[in-house]
DNA sequence: AATATGTTTATTATTATTAAAGACAGTTGA
DNA sequence: TCAACTGTCTTTAATAATAATAAACATATT
C-alpha cells in the first residue's frame, strides 16, 4: 500500500532507528523512559515518539500498555527503517546554484526550468522557488510576467555594478579600520596576514593557485571591522562571484596574483600608517585592479553584453 | 460539481468575457478570426482560446465546426463568467506587509504564521513563503530550523545598521553628484526641489505634514545619479522604513521637519558650490539627524532592544 | 506553400493531504 | 495531592497531486 506521502517522514524514521539503538542498550524486560523524556532526548515532538512506540509495539519489540513500555527483544537489521531520499536545504542550494551558473557559463537570458533544476539539484521545487525569489533581490534572476524565472546575470554590466558597490562598501571598511586603536585585535590579524602574503610571494612561481583563498581571507578581515548585517549579506554574494571567476580566469594568472599580493601588502602598510587617505588610495588601486580582472574574465568567457 | 481547482482559471475567464464583447461587435452569422489571430489579439495561448471557443459552442453563442466559427447570437449578461477572487502578487505584498509590521508595531521575535497571514493578506501561502525568503536577505525575517519564520526587525540595532548603511550609500551618491557637470539634468531638478523646499518653509506651521513625501523625493533625486541595481534595491527598503516611522513619530514633528528642510537646503547649496567636502559634511549632518529621528521614533514606540 | 486546426507534452500555480508540533485535559502513581 | 505522564485534538508547514496554461508537434485545408 503505497500512499502519497505529502511530507517526508524523515524525522519519524530517524527517531525510530535511534529508538532501536536505545532499546538495544537495555536488557530485555527493562522499562523505557516516558514519552516526554524520549522526545526531549531525541529532539523531536511527542507525536513522533508516540508513532515510533506504536510501531515498536506492532513489531513486538516492546509491549506498550499505557505508560508501561517493556522491552521484549533486541532489534535485528531488518527492523531498521529506510528513510526517503534526503533533500537539500536552501543553504546548500545557494553555492551549488551559483557554482552551476558560473562553471557551466549559463548565458544571461536563460529560462530557468524549476521542475528540471529541482531534480538536478535534488531539492523540492518550492525550495528553488524561494531561492530564486531571494536571488531576485540581487538582480541575478527575475520573475517572468506569467510564471517562471529568467537568469539575468552575470553580464558585464552586472560585474561593473557589483564591483562599484563592492568598492563603496570596502572603502568604508578601510576608513573605519584606519581609525581603530592599535590594541584592536584586527591589527594582529593583519600582521599574520602580511606574513602569509610575504610567504606566498616567496613561492609564487609554484603556488600561485593558493592566492584565491588568501584573497578571500584578506577581504573578509578588512570587512570584519564593520558590524552591519547588510554589508555582511552582500559580502557573501561578492565573494562568491569574484572568487569563482578568478578560479576560471587563467590568463596571466601568476602575474595577476603576484600584483594583487603586492597591492594587498601596500594596503596593509598604508593601514598601519593610520593615514586614512593613503589607505583609501591603496584600497582604490587594488579594487580597480580587481574590477578589471573580473571584467576581463567575463570577456574571455563568451557572452558579455 | 465542484472539483479542486489547482490553478486559478482567471486567464480563461477573462479571455472568455473578452471574446463575448468581441462577438457582440459582429453581426450574427459572421465568421470569427482564426485561433491564432484571437490568441495573439487577447495575449493568451491558443489553449485558452480553444477552451473558450468550445464553451461558446456549448452555450450556442457560436457554431464551431472545424475552422468555421459562425456567430449564432449576441451575448446576454448571464453569459458572462465570474472569475475567482484575484490574489495579490508579490509586489503588492511587499508594501502591505511592511505596512502591517510598522503600523501594528509587531514586536521582534514574533513567529509569523504563514497560513494565517496568507488569509489576512489574501495571497497564496507559497507567495508569502517566497516573499519571506527574499526578505531574509535584508535580515528582516529569518527561517526557523524546522520550518516557519520569525520576524527579526525592527530593533534599535536594525535601525542603527540600516542608517549607517544608508549613510555609506548616500555619501557616495553625494560625492558623485558634486562632480557632475553643470549641464547635467540633475541640477535643474535640484533647483526645482529647492523651490519646493522654500515654498514649504513659508507655510510650515500648517503644512508640516507635507514634508515626508518631499523628503522621499529629495533623497530619490540625490541617489538617482548612481545607476547601480544594488543601490536601488536597498533604496526601496530604506525609503519604506524611514518614511513609515516618520509618519508615526509625532513628537516635535513641526520642528523636526523644519530643521530637516534647512538641512536639505544647506546640502543643495553645498552641492551647487561643487565643493565635495562641504557637500559631504552637509549630507553627514542631515543623515545623522535622520538617524536620531528614526531611533527616537523606535524608542517612543515600546519595544526596542 | 502557407496557414489553420487537432493533439500531445511540459511546466507552472494552487489545492489536498500527510507529518509533525504543540496544546489541553484527563489519568496515574509516588 | 500534585507532579508527571498519557490520550486526544488542533494547528501548521512540507510535499504530492492536479488543473490551467503554454508551447511544440503533427495533420489538414485552402
Amino acid at each position: 500500500m503505497i500512499r502519497p506521502m505529502a511530507r517526508t517522514n524523515t524525522r519519524f524514521v530517524e527517531a525510530y532507528n535511534e529508538l532501536l539503538s536505545l532499546c538495544d542498550q537495555l536488557e530485555v524486560g527493562a522499562y523505557l523512559p516516558s514519552e516526554n523524556a524520549l522526545a526531549s532526548q531525541l529532539g523531536v515532538s511527542r507525536t513522533v515518539i508516540r508513532s515510533a512506540l506504536t510501531r515498536l509495539d506492532d513489531c513486538s519489540i516492546i509491549a506498550l500498555d499505557g505508560r508501561e513500555k517493556i522491552l521484549r527483544r533486541h532489534s535485528t537489521e531488518d527492523d531498521r527503517l529506510e528513510g526517503p531520499p534526503v533533500l537539500l536545504g536552501i543553504e546548500e542550494l545557494e553555492s551549488r546554484f551559483l557554482d552551476w551558473v558560473l562553471r557551466m557559463d549559463v548565458p544571461p537570458g536563460t529560462v530557468l526550468n524549476v521542475a528540471q533544476l529541482s531534480k538536478d539539484f535534488s531539492v523540492a521545487t518550492h525550495t528553488l522557488q524561494e531561492f530564486f525569489s531571494s536571488l531576485s533581490r540581487f538582480g541575478i534572476v527575475v520573475r517572468r510576467p506569467r510564471g517562471g524565472w529568467v537568469l539575468l546575470g552575470f553580464t558585464k554590466n552586472y560585474a561593473v555594478e557589483l564591483s562599484d558597490f563592492r568598492t563603496v562598501l570596502e572603502l568604508n571598511s578601510v576608513r573605519h579600520l584606519a581609525a581603530l586603536p592599535m590594541d584592536h585585535e584586527v591589527w594582529a590579524r593583519l600582521d599574520s596576514l602580511e606574513q602569509e602574503h610575504l610567504d606566498l610571494l616567496q613561492r609564487i612561481d609554484n603556488d600561485f593557485h593558493d592566492f584565491s583563498p588568501l584573497d578571500e581571507k584578506f577581504h573578509a578581515v578588512i570587512n570584519s571591522v564593520v558590524t552591519n548585517r547588510f554589508v555582511k549579506e552582500f559580502q557573501k554574494i561578492i565573494s562568491l562571484v569574484f572568487h569563482y571567476h578568478f578560479q576560471w580566469n587563467k590568463t596571466h594568472e601568476r602575474e595577476r596574483n603576484e600584483d594583487a599580493i603586492r597591492e594587498h601588502l601596500a594596503l596593509i602598510e598604508a593601514l598601519r600608517s593610520r593615514d586614512a587617505d593613503k589607505a583609501e588610495a591603496a584600497a582604490r588601486r587594488h579594487l580597480a585592479t580587481s574590477k578589471q580582472t573580473l571584467l576581463s574574465s567575463l570577456e574571455t568567457n563568451s557572452h558579455a553584453t
